[in-house]
DNA sequence: TAGAAAAACTAATAAGCATTAGTTTTGTAA
DNA sequence: TTACAAAACTAATGCTTATTAGTTTTTCTA
């Protein structure tokens, strides 16, 4: 008898979550084959399965890994009492930190969520429109303590997050510019602007 | 004796390319089947190839038209002398509206690019670093003439794209703004920042 | 109305896909 | 060393894919 769901040694599949990430990104979910992800991993396409249950699987484990750290974080400041622009901020760098550190992962997130599977993929966009529910509500409270300007807390908060994923193409052609600079300067801009 | 290519009557060709544009969005270059485009034209599969070339060539068509139609709004921009802020802000509107009324299209080029062929890949990764170079050009300008803040000109311009590109989570699930007002909005934004 | 061209159809091809079944190898603990 | 389980393998299944071949229907023009 075979396959049998591994109690231990969870590590190879981590590592095939891992490349699958990457071939995701790089191909898109429906290019990538499981028999890439396999060479990619060094194995023949059907041991894969000893290991996890499905393509779509691994998808599932990406996108609701990286949804809930985004949740998890937003959670966490709203108990802190910071005023609205220095949450605003924070979260802002967040945002940016996790493009930079988990970015295979960020990416297959934000373009391949379409093809998970009911009732993922309602529970992915549930999750997410409500993420951005609360941050809107962040940029309502900011505009009510005229601590931002009077615009539409939609359009804001839209403009903020696109901004943010930006990052995935300053990922595949690196400049000579530090992480640093690239955070402070995206912040600065998202919050006062590029004219004088 | 079959299949010849259309002389007059591009109409038909140009339907299949619109269907082809949303099932592309919605579904993906991969996922969309020929089957499925066939079906929203009210055709069977293989009747398409009366008309194009093959699935391949229906992307080649949309990746390059909006390609092409950004690089010859920014070569008309660069004709006419007018500050920096002013070209910037021009540029960015152009973004908003083809966003808005060319949505399935701009949208196709935005994500699936990926799965075009060689040269057509090569060509369009060319054309787009040789657009957002030029926005550099731009953003240098401004930042040596003071007409803009002292930061990193790549940074900004990626800010700039990437919130533009944000449009496409507002076509998706519309609130009840007009366009002008998010248009106007987002523009203040960007160049203004959020913050008094 | 005859004839030709355009565009539809059906049937078929060859390749690729995720996944399962069944078997063998590998590594480990008694 | 024996036994057992984990994880690899090969082979096969059944399905979907884009595209081609060959034929018939529709449409237009002279």
């Amino acid at each position: 008898m075979a396959r049998i769901k591994p109690g231990k040694n969870a590590s190879k599949k981590e590592l095939i979550t891992q490349k699958a990430a990457a071939l995701f990104k790089s191909k898109g979910f429906s290019s990538a084959s499981m028999r890439e992800l396999a060479e990619a991993v060094g194995v023949e396409a059907p041991s894969l399965y000893n290991h996890i249950g499905s393509k779509s699987e691994l998808l599932q484990g990406i996108c609701f890994k990286i949804a809930n750290a985004f949740t998890l974080y937003l959670d966490s400041t709203e108990n802190k009492e910071g005023d609205y622009a220095t949450r605003l901020e924070q979260i802002i760098r967040f945002h940016i930190r996790m493009m930079l550190e988990n970015f295979d992962e960020v990416y297959v997130a934000n373009h391949e969520w379409k093809h998970l599977k009911e009732p993922y993929l309602s529970n992915f966009l549930i999750q997410r429109r409500g993420y951005e529910k609360r941050l809107i509500s962040l940029a309502e409270g900011g505009i009510a303590a005229k601590e931002f300007k009077q615009t539409n807390p939609y359009v804001a908060v839209l403009t903020i997050l696109s901004a943010v994923r930006g990052l995935e193409f300053w990922q595949q052609h690196k400049k000579n510019i530090s992480s640093q600079v690239l955070e402070d300067d995206m912040v600065n801009h998202l919050l006062k602007g590029i004219t004088k």
